[in-house]
RNA sequence: GGGAGCAUAGCUCAGCUGGGAGAGCACCUGCCUUACAAGCAGGGGGUCACAGGUUCGAGCCCUGUUGUUCCCACCA
């Protein structure tokens, strides 16, 4: 007795046991094997307050088929896997959990804040790891990393010393993003701009000397606070007299001078700038131009200082409101209109940002940036698809100097120490105790720590040892393919790719393999706020992993969005079931004495067929595999599967089956050939039901994981077989097609009378009509004289079928008439495609050939349904 | 303001370097044909957004138009 599937494929019981195998057996870990080209995937690491969401399941899946199909393929592959400690986001979480307990920051102090943020991660930075591994990631666990540990630490280190001596890394006042509610600086790309309705206050400025005043329009009426200045366009005839005159600034009642500047836009507003140096980037600019002063009205947490008793304390739209009346009651405000503007928020909290001047660390950008675009125009490292590199480009060559510290604890601590006595700046990878400039011990190290995506920008070097030349490292960098979304671009890609080349002297990937968002059944981004999540982890309790794998691989083409809903995972669902019971049905039919997968040494027609048919999959699904066409190679398996193996071929082995003997040993050996290698084929998309059949199946080898995957096989092609089923299956299609449309129950068999030219390749299928055509008899002959029959016209045979009490004569006169119709219309296309000698003599010749093959055919079958015509007209 | 993507069957989407359009779901008809009703067989349904152009030939290449989504910039 062979082994059995169960009757139902049940994923539950499956995945978990298969993955401990995997897992036990030391599969998914990179031995560093001597000979073998390498394959390395660093994974983007998830951030450890996270949970897995679709667009991880995506990501993921993608990495792993990627992963497998090397691996299978006999790479020596490498995935390395790792958190992200995702420095703003989990200090924020840590911060609102410990509010509940009524806690600040300042209560704990850095090391008690430290301490609980490293229990915080104890606690949850392993939980979407093991959410990975449910979806059946081959991730090397044992080389499992994370950006705040000791070698990436190391790795941030030496990386900070070599910019810092190179001079690409600065310290210094400049205007950045300010967050008050998570109170740091944040990256010009963290900030995210919102179409947010306003208002337009109109005021009015009014000169010193008494001779009027200016009118002026500010979305921000509280920042006159800070005002330095008014500014106009030089060019601007209305203003040119006024420039270098004294205003008096509203409510606080300051001397400002009226300053002509390029930046003011003379069509726009009134054509006059009230100056906010402090408060606003391009006015930041403008008071450095013409030297005003810098006045600072707000606290960290966008208060308002106690500069100004009447509003300190005041938040800024509380402030706001005061102003405004403020300005009412003196007169100062002309009207107030309706305005929708673009705000800057934060990334993680959406709080408006806050325009702040402030003592910050820089990366200068512009000498990293440059080999960074070289690298992409030559083509070290691609893009898939390459229409991202243009992202890629734009933002480099855009680029503005990257501001990364952050005034928060949980992070890499900047390592910088300054000199309390001589002032100066040590910057070392040791901790410093005394200062390299005078030697005095009176040095305290930088409070604040480095952006998370300075540590991400190292990871594909830092996780394999760098800066140490460790064998990892020396192994297996630079890496292969990177997969990420295209949001994710400038943030990350970019950014390793920079530093690896500045770093290493190497591009991190030779490819950057992009892919879109996963979106909701509406279309809708996946959001938190929405609501319309969907957890991964939900739809493989319920459906599998593998549907979900399979539904993520396919219905989609790369670098796309994707629409998620579950009537596609239980399309493929369905598939999976499809597999599962044709694998029991090829079981069903062994007794536990075959031997592993091989070919018997006579092979009959339909095997010719269908080993033909598996070879070309073979050579499409590597060659889309190859091309990074995930889609397309999980769909050519798909119509394999379900179509051609299962539709046809497990169908018409039914009948060696049954006979019995030498031709059932025949089907058996076939069914378990083609079986086993699709399997294979399908593992890197669906590894767990793969793996379940196959462990049941005849097989050589302990797992499916580390078999070698099919490779195409000139001797499998068998064209003559391959051309000769097409005209089988054609002609079955149109007898199944005639009955239907008789409505003729399959019940009802008939003897089918089969005339054709190709008389050997209908007798070596004959049989298959009793199979697939509801037929209880067939005979082939050159031409047969039947009375009373339907007829059914292929290019290749008429077929006749005696139902003779089915028959109506008028009918059949015109449906025939109707087929005639269309073959000839057929012909004349083709007539006058051939007769263009444009076409015939520009055009291939193959494809040329082909039309006059088709045009020849379409003759043949002109004539057999004339010839049935007057069969019936008689 | 700059850039990119998308527009193909009722819905969701494929369609690789140009050679008479496909899938899944939905719909209609007939089937428990003993692997599978989560299935089998058959069927209907598309001026491939629009207008030009290149070509023997365009869903595919070029130009323009319209609609739509996204990214960047951000005039207070």
């Amino acid at each position: 007795m062979s082994k059995e599937l169960a009757t139902k494929y049940d994923p539950k019981a499956v995945e978990d046991r298969i993955y401990k195998t995997w897992i036990e057996k030391n599969y998914f870990h990179a031995k560093r094997e001597e000979g073998k080209q390498t394959y390395t995937i660093v994974i983007p690491p998830p951030n450890i307050t996270g949970q897995l969401h679709m667009g991880h399941a995506f990501d993921n899946t993608l990495q792993d088929i990627l992963i497998r199909y090397k691996r299978m393929k006999g790479f020596d592959t490498l995935w390395v896997p790792g958190t992200d400690h995702a420095s703003i986001a989990t200090e924020a979480k840590i911060v609102d959990a410990m509010k509940k307990e009524g806690l600040s920051k300042a209560d704990l102090g850095r090391e008690g804040f430290l301490e609980r943020a490293w229990e915080w991660r104890r606690q949850y930075g392993g939980r979407i790891v093991e959410q990975l591994k449910k979806l059946g990631s081959s991730c090397d666990w044992e080389r499992e990393r994370f950006t705040l540990d000791e070698g990436c630490s190391k790795a941030v280190r030496e990386v900070f010393c070599n910019l810092y001596d190179k001079g690409l890394i600065y310290r210094g006042e400049r205007m950045i993003n300010w967050c008050p509610q998570c109170k740091t600086s944040i990256s010009d790309i963290e900030v995210e701009y919102e179409e947010q309705a306003g208002h337009f206050w109109y005021l009015r400025y009014p000169f010193k000397d008494g001779s009027g005043y200016l009118e002026l329009a500010t979305t921000r009426p509280e920042t006159l606070l800070g005002d330095t200045a008014v500014a106009v366009n030089p060019e601007d005839e209305r203003y040119k007299d006024m420039v270098g005159k004294t205003l008096i600034l509203p409510i606080v009642h300051r001397e400002i001078p009226v300053v002509a500047d390029e930046y003011v836009e003379k069509d726009f507003g009134t054509g006059c700038v009230k100056i906010t140096p402090a408060h606003d980037p391009n006015d930041y600019e403008v008071g450095k131009r013409h030297g005003l002063e810098m006045i600072c009205v707000m606290t960290e947490d966008a208060k308002i200082t106690e500069d100004y008793p009447a509003y300190a304390g005041m938040d800024r739209y509380e402030a706001r409101k005061a102003i405004v009346k403020d300005l009412e009651a003196e007169g100062a405000l002309i009207r107030v209109e309706d305005y929708s503007h673009n705000v800057g928020t934060c990334q993680r909290c959406h709080t408006t940002v806050e325009p702040r001047v402030s003592q910050q660390w820089f990366v200068k950008m512009e000498p990293l940036a440059g080999p960074a675009i070289e690298a992409v125009k030559k083509g070290e490292t691609k893009f898939v698809p390459q229409r991202f590199e243009k992202i890629y480009f734009h933002w480099l060559e855009n680029i503005k100097d990257w501001c990364i510290s952050r005034q928060l604890w949980w992070g890499h601590r900047i390592p910088a120490w300054y000199c309390e006595d001589c002032g100066k700046i040590s910057v070392s990878k040791q901790d410093v105790t005394v200062c390299q400039h005078c030697g005095s011990a009176h040095v305290h190290q930088d409070e604040d720590t480095l952006d998370t995506w300075f540590s991400s920008a190292l990871w594909p070097f830092s996780t394999l040892g760098w800066p140490e030349e460790t064998p990892d490292f020396k192994h297996y960098y630079p890496t292969n393919s990177l997969v990420t979304g295209y949001d994710i671009i400038p943030f990350w890609v970019m950014r390793m790719m920079f530093s690896g080349i500045e770093h290493t002297g190497r591009v991190p990937f030779d490819t950057v393999i992009i892919h879109g968002l996963v979106r909701d059944a509406l279309g809708r981004k996946m959001s938190k706020s929405l609501g319309n999540g969907i957890d991964p982890l939900e739809i493989i309790d319920k459906y599998g992993a593998d549907a979900l794998r399979f539904t993520l691989a396919t219905n989609n083409s790369p670098g796309n969005d994707m629409r998620f809903s579950d009537q596609k995972v239980e399309a493929s669902r369905n598939f999976a079931n499809k597999i599962w019971n044709a694998s029991r049905f090829v079981l069903m039919n062994l007794d536990g004495s075959e031997s592993a997968p091989h070919l018997p040494d006579t092979l009959d027609f339909e095997d010719k067929w269908i080993l033909a048919e598996y070879n070309e999959l073979v050579k499409g699904v590597t060659e889309s595999l190859d091309s990074c066409e995930m889609g397309i190679a999980v769909q050519k398996l798909y119509d394999f599967i379900w179509d051609v193996f299962c539709d046809w071929f497990v169908e018409i082995c039914k009948i060696r089956l049954q006979a019995g003997g030498e031709k059932a040993e025949r089907a058996k050996a076939v069914l378990i050939y083609v079986l086993s290698n699709t399997l294979k084929l399908l593992h890197p998309f669906m590894p767990f039901i793969t793996e379940e059949i196959w462990q049941t199946l005849p097989h050589d080898g302990d797992s499916i994981m580390i078999s070698a995957y099919p490779e195409y096989d000139e001797a499998l092609c068998f064209d003559k077989e391959r051309a000769d089923f097409e005209k089988l299956m054609e002609a079955i299609k149109a007898v199944r097609n005639r009955r239907a449309e008789m409505n003729v129950p399959p019940s009802k068999k008939a003897h089918l009378y089969i005339a054709s030219a190709f008389k050997g390749a209908f007798e070596s299928g004959a049989e298959f009509f009793t199979r697939l055509a509801s037929a209880s008899d067939v005979s082939v002959g050159a031409s047969f004289e039947i009375a009373d029959t339907v007829s059914v016209v292929t290019a290749d045979a008429t077929v006749y079928i005696p139902l003779a009490e089915l028959i109506d004569i008028e009918k059949e006169k015109a449906r025939l008439e109707k087929e005639l119709k269309a073959a000839e219309e057929e012909l004349k296309r083709l007539n006058a495609k051939l007769g263009n000698a444009g076409f015939v003599s520009k055009a291939p010749a193959a494809v040329v050939a082909g039309e006059r093959e088709k045009q020849a055919k379409t003759a043949d079958k002109i004539e057999m349904i004339k010839a049935e015509l007057a069969k019936l007209i008689k």
